[in-house]
DNA sequence: TAGGTATGTTTACAGCGGAAACATTGATCG
DNA sequence: CGATCAATGTTTCCGCTGTAAACATACCTA
């Protein structure tokens, strides 16, 4: 039988749904990403999801957290690359950045708390892991203003503020951009140069 | 006649709309924020906005405008009192994220280009009006990578992008909070001190 | 004062998320 | 091995949403 039969039951529906809320967020954004929508793709009824889903929120979260996967991925792939830490936080501001402005559907989604539930333990695992590299290479970074209580953790919301400011208001369409389309000016070049003391 | 007569024609009906749509966001949030609540809150039947906006999005795009003057006064209003440069650019990055964090919903409707037209005119018009009190205030700061072309541009940008980003992540609840609920850290103290040359 | 236009209403409709009742499958346990 | 039951998917129905079309009212101007 080279026919796939169709089964009663498909096995890994709960991935599928989360696999096809992507691939509906690259093609139509988010305003196609509906519940019907997803499970059209799928090809299963516009309630089965219920059984794994509480909500449209809850699968809206699932995607997002998916997100914050890949984008800690594409953060992390340029990172290894650098040879000096310098060159590691630039590489992660670039890939942060990249990642935004070429999934900027989901992008939107995964800071959207109107749309997710940012309370949810996996999603805040996820973005955890995220927010783990922007972390780990902003450790020990000198800046004016540094000095005082919390050092460390103020440093990299500086960091992370810089870097996804930058990438929102780029998806955003805030920035004047040039002939391509893209905003005249990339995060490196709005990123300040500041160093590593030790 | 002391009961006030309800005419058939409203009077000002796409500005009622407008102030009615910041009202029912402030209240009950972005899923609040249907069309036929909107029309329902201003005693008015749902379909009477088609006469003034375009579809949902046109709505939306209005009260979004309507947000960027808002957000553009708000960081004024700080920026006149301070006395330095340096003071004034920290009055206006605390107005921009306390504007953020007293007016979540608007502020997310204000940059999701899922939900209103970024290529609206009358909008464009506001948000460069907000925009322009951080140009003003940015202009002629240092800062290391300032050097090169389009500096100016460039300034802007860091600075805009370092306190948006700050407002995104607070109000998205990507920030561990206090007791309060609030960040952690307030934007001043997540902000570089560079200063102004001359 | 007459007629046309701007503005608002009523009605109808398709798409959405969700609830409930039902069908099918697969796993557990005697 | 067979019966039962939980897990998973379907069907059907509901209320809410945005939009369109036909209609009603009020204003404005010639």
């Amino acid at each position: 039988m080279l026919e796939k039969k169709k089964k009663y039951h498909h096995g890994d529906l709960r991935t599928a749904l989360v696999v096809a809320g992507l691939e509906i967020l690259e093609e139509d954004g988010l305003d196609g990403l509906t519940l019907r929508a997803v499970a059209k793709r799928v090809g299963v009824s516009h309630t089965a999801p219920k059984n794994h889903f509480d909500g449209v929120k809850a699968l809206w979260t699932a995607i997002a957290t998916e997100g914050f996967w890949l984008h800690a991925k594409a953060m992390r792939d340029g990172v290894t690359s650098g040879a000096t830490r310098d060159d590691k936080l630039r590489a992660a501001a670039a890939g942060y950045a990249r990642f935004a402005s070429e999934h900027p559907a989901l992008f939107q989604l995964m800071f959207s708390p109107a749309l997710c539930e940012h309370r949810d333990a996996a999603l805040g695992e996820a973005a955890s892991a995220s927010y783990a590299v922007l972390r780990e290479i902003s450790a020990g970074l000198d800046w004016p203003g540094a000095e005082g209580p919390a050092r460390q953790e103020r440093t990299e919301w500086m960091v992370w503020s810089l870097v996804h400011g930058y990438a929102m208001l780029a998806i955003s369409a805030q920035f004047p951009t040039g002939e391509s389309g893209a905003p005249r000016h990339d995060v490196l070049s709005v990123m300040p140069k500041f160093g590593y003391p030790d």
